[in-house]
DNA sequence: ATCACAATCCAACGATTGTTAGATTGATTA
DNA sequence: TAATCAATCTAACAATCGTTGGATTGTGAT
């Protein structure tokens, strides 16, 4: 028999509550979304969630002691990055359980997402091979750094701050999907807003380059 | 441009938090586990957890909380189950990424499996394929009820309280490979080595059903 | 060297959680 | 109707966590 069996599984599931707990702050989901984009320093994550270095710092301490992110110091600078693809797809397959769980995540959710949506396919395949026939405008609107990383296929870049600058780029007879980070990064749904009201055919796509990465091994 | 970006941001990353805190918690996590067999009373999940049944009934809440389990009063017992596979895929993506990540994790576990297991195969096709010609025997120890809630196929049901008394069922020429609940679970450990000093050839299986069904759509 | 900058460490505060004890509800049995 | 059992609710304590300010480390520029 095994010896202190109950001692023995206490510890297991310590480990394992490691892992939820570094889930369990909103503030360190918005960094680990942020770092689903690419690697980033520890400036970049603080403006972008909203918070002061130190607090980003802190945060970036607990992800770092659950071996969920690695750092590389490159010059003044320390970048931080996942070190596993599983994370994004832990993060992607958390955030999806509580939307469909959540009715309160719902409501918030439908209520940034009013715009019909009647212009695009809602499933992936269709949209894609629309794209590869140049059939609809795919769009990232995340910063360059962000596209550079990874993006989705047949994506042109442009950041939503440069979008207005550069509205010729695009045409007005195609619809134009826009993409963020995700469901919760509201760049793509400012940018649907601003194409529509300067007369393009334009809607959001909801998922971010992680959320597609776990939908295509499923 | 998306009015109050920044509260409506924080008012979804803590929905999904919801989500995080309720598996921060290793007894929580354990209560989860224990659903995954398959619903279960206040009583037998607060015995199995070794924890009060006060404890219990207050983790519960939390998941209820979280909408990720539900209840149904059947005459003076209420019984708990998961709403949705959903719920059990995550937990099961959970441990996995922690297995992965936490070296700590990994040495408890080879500390508890330290048994060589070289007379059945790992992957899972294989196996199946040798327990439906009868060339192994797949032994469920779990307690009845949750072997008839679900089981892996092939497999026969001897609870391990009871496996003693019941040897005489299994057969001395042919592989019998033992799971429970799942890597956390030690009863297929305990099994095994009952089956072996008996004389049985016979091998562990960590992974249970909640693991195979994650592995199944993959 | 000195300075500025990015980032961390340390200490401390208030807020949130895990856990337990005591009283309470709801359903069954005598 | 009273007694019993399963489970919850309420209140309270200690432990943990999020957050901030102040001091510190390591790097690059002057």
């Amino acid at each position: 028999m095994v010896k202190d069996a109950r001692k023995i599984k206490d510890l297991l599931y310590e480990q394992v509550a490691r892992i939820g707990k570094v889930f369990s702050s909103p503030k360190r989901l918005e960094l680990i979304e942020l770092l689903c984009q690419g690697e980033m320093t520890v400036e970049t994550l603080a403006r972008e969630a909203s918070i002061s270095m130190k607090l980003a710092s802190a945060h970036l301490r607990e992800l770092r002691g659950a071996h969920l992110v690695e750092t590389e110091r490159r010059g003044k600078n320390i970048f931080y990055r996942l070190v596993d693809k599983e994370v994004a797809d832990l993060w992607v397959r958390t955030h999806t359980l509580a939307e469909n769980r959540l009715i309160e995540l719902q409501m918030e959710l439908q209520k940034i997402a009013a715009q019909p949506n009647d212009l695009v396919p809602n499933d992936r395949e269709t949209l894609m091979k629309m794209a590869r026939r140049g059939e609809v405008v795919v769009l990232d609107v995340r910063p360059t750094e962000e596209y550079l990383e990874t993006h989705l296929p047949f994506a042109r870049s442009i950041p939503i701050d440069e979008l207005r600058q550069r509205l010729a780029e695009l045409p007005k007879d195609r619809p134009i999907v826009a993409y963020c980070r995700g469901p919760y990064c509201l760049m793509a749904i400012d940018a649907v807003e601003l194409l529509r009201k300067e007369g393009f055919k334009s809607a959001h796509l909801r998922d971010g380059v992680a959320e597609w990465e776990v939908a295509r091994i499923r």
